[in-house]
DNA sequence: GAGTAGAGACCTTGGCAGGTA
DNA sequence: GTACCTGCCAAGGTCTCTACT
């Protein structure tokens, strides 16, 4: 247990309250009182203690985040975002992991809430009335990231589908013919995927409908071997579209030993960089998410009855080396050599 | 603001000291009236806040971190573990980042001091005697991870010379004649390197200076240009192990343009499952570490005047790809192709 | 005496009314 | 009248002492 005013009072023989006018340069002290009472407060160590101040304020100055985990950067560089605005903001971060399981994200509230965060950013496994009435009853100022709740709640995340639509559009600009698109349930089997991911569906879904595209979605769980069959099955020039950067790495591990054809992930996640060939991809700016998420849920702890607002970050499609023209991909060289 | 004790007291018609018997199942109350509390509890949507109790009790079951960032897979993996084993002991985590700079480090640490978590784990930037005796002078307990400050600190990490010395062991055993090691300083060029990079080069230093094995120290920040200088000046089978993953990694980006010579990392890092030709590296179990670190932590909370003592984690050489045996490097097949 | 409940102190900080020289 | 200081109250949960049945 760190030092209290009560101490640095009864060490100089002085007041509580002569202690705090001299800690928070207050008037009506001398200027000698206060200098001993700095100097005994340096010397004993004294460090205020804002458990005490937010009994009195109401408000802790710290954020609560609420996660899947920390292993997967998309998740860690948000984080690492949102920490490093807060702390600009003079708030402490506070995080907890729900593992993608809603039974450990209802815990992870509670759990803030128990230790009277001033605010909560969430990225959702949950979903349904139940949980989000579980949330309103929180009481807790709430901004949800990455995977959308109901419109009463603020909500930050690139647009999926239209994202999801404009890599459809991108992928046939480059003389594809034919599209499938890989959305295995992220997570343990058997669970509902992701909002986010059922968004990223649809977008693509209304792009390769409008266009008459040929077209496949894969959800297995164990998507390799159905989408070594899909491939097999047309001569068209095939495109790979992937609802995550995580099954085009998956893929892009059995496209080295020598299958063709162009390869698109989705996130852009951290890791990216050292790959190759560089995988082609959508940014989804997590950071920029991160950022924006702090900075609404700040307006929403000023101001606790706003209503729900839908913050979009732009998103952008990243080249890459997996998705070249068909042109170029029917004529083997040394960037189709993926 | 949440419901508070008092406004159940209230709604029930008792005193605070009865609703509190009734929430922690003390004796001294009738069942009637405790099914009676504990009903209006949950109607009202009691939360209890650990605010107030910590500040009777003196604890606030929260764990600070401070680690330099989050971008880096080293940090996040190791604070995911750490955030998941506090969890299991009922202790909620405060990230606090350091950026690399020793003045927000030193923020970080006070500010986690004011939020009165019950222990620290650090993997420090700063470093000598001022920085020590403030840490020491916060009166929390403390575990060190990563860079060792001196023996009044717990310090969990794996043996950085000894792991530096088995990498070169290996190296040698695998044919090469010539080392060279790469350990620019982490970070912000002009800065001294960190002590885990340091005991690093000095395992190195150690093997090949016993064994009079031909070698160079690569310490510019600019290092490539000096690696492909040293790499052309002999024809003996050569090496180059490198103090961190994120060097082998650039490294390896030069290396697919045709350049041959084993390669060899260390850490381990998360991202490295999808690079390929699979990087040659020492494993460096951060989530361990972090288990470890919370372990020891919770220890010297119970007990904070344990002497400072240091947790080794075992370390372990991850074969890859990037340093065949000298044999197949020379002659040029699928293996070496990188 | 045993069972049940209430009143008040305590942890900390901050703010304010009132008191003394 | 001014400069300075004391002491009480608030916040929420916990625990002990006391009192009633």
């Amino acid at each position: 247990m760190g030092v209290t005013s009560k101490e640095i009072a009864q060490f100089c023989g002085v007041s509580r309250g002569t202690v705090d006018r001299a800690l928070h340069d207050k008037p009506g002290i001398r200027a000698e009182t206060r200098t001993a009472i700095l100097q005994a407060a340096a010397e004993l160590g004294y460090v205020p203690d804002l458990i005490g101040r937010s009994l009195v304020r109401g408000r802790t100055m710290t954020l609560g985040v609420v996660v899947f985990n920390l292993k997967n950067p998309y998740f860690s560089q948000m984080l690492d975002a949102i920490t490093e605005r807060a702390r600009q903001a003079g708030y402490a971060v506070m995080i907890m992991l729900s593992g993608q399981s809603a039974e450990n994200e209802f815990q992870a509230v509670r759990s803030l809430q128990e230790r009277r965060v001033d605010g909560l950013i969430v990225h959702p496994v949950g979903c349904g009335t139940d949980y989000e009435a579980f949330l309103h009853k929180s009481r807790l100022p709430v901004v949800v990231v990455g995977n959308r709740l109901s419109a009463s709640f603020d909500f930050v995340s690139i647009a999926n589908a239209p994202a999801a639509a404009d890599a459809t559009r991108w992928i046939i600009g480059r003389g594809y013919r034919r599209i499938l698109f890989v959305a295995p349930p992220l997570g343990k089997p058997g669970q509902v995927n992701l909002a986010a991911q059922l968004e990223r569906q649809s977008g693509f879904l209304q792009v390769v409908q409008a266009q008459a595209v040929p077209h496949r979605v894969i959800i297995q769980a164990d998507y390799l071997p159905e989408l070594q069959v899909q491939l097999a099955e047309s001569s068209l020039p095939t495109a790979v579209l992937c609802s995550s950067d995580v099954f085009a790495l998956e893929i892009l591990d059995v496209w080295r030993s020598g299958n063709r054809a162009g390869l698109m992930g989705f996130d852009h996640t951290g890791w990216l960089k050292y790959i190759h060939p560089r995988l082609t991809t959508v940014d989804n700016p997590v950071g920029e998410i991160g950022r924006q998420a702090v900075e609404r849920l700040l307006e929403r702890i000023q101001k606790p009855d706003l209503p729900g607002q839908e913050l979009v970050v732009p998103h952008q499609i990243i080249p890459g080396e997996t998705m070249p023209p068909v042109a170029s991909l029917l004529i083997p060289g040394p960037s189709s050599s993926c």
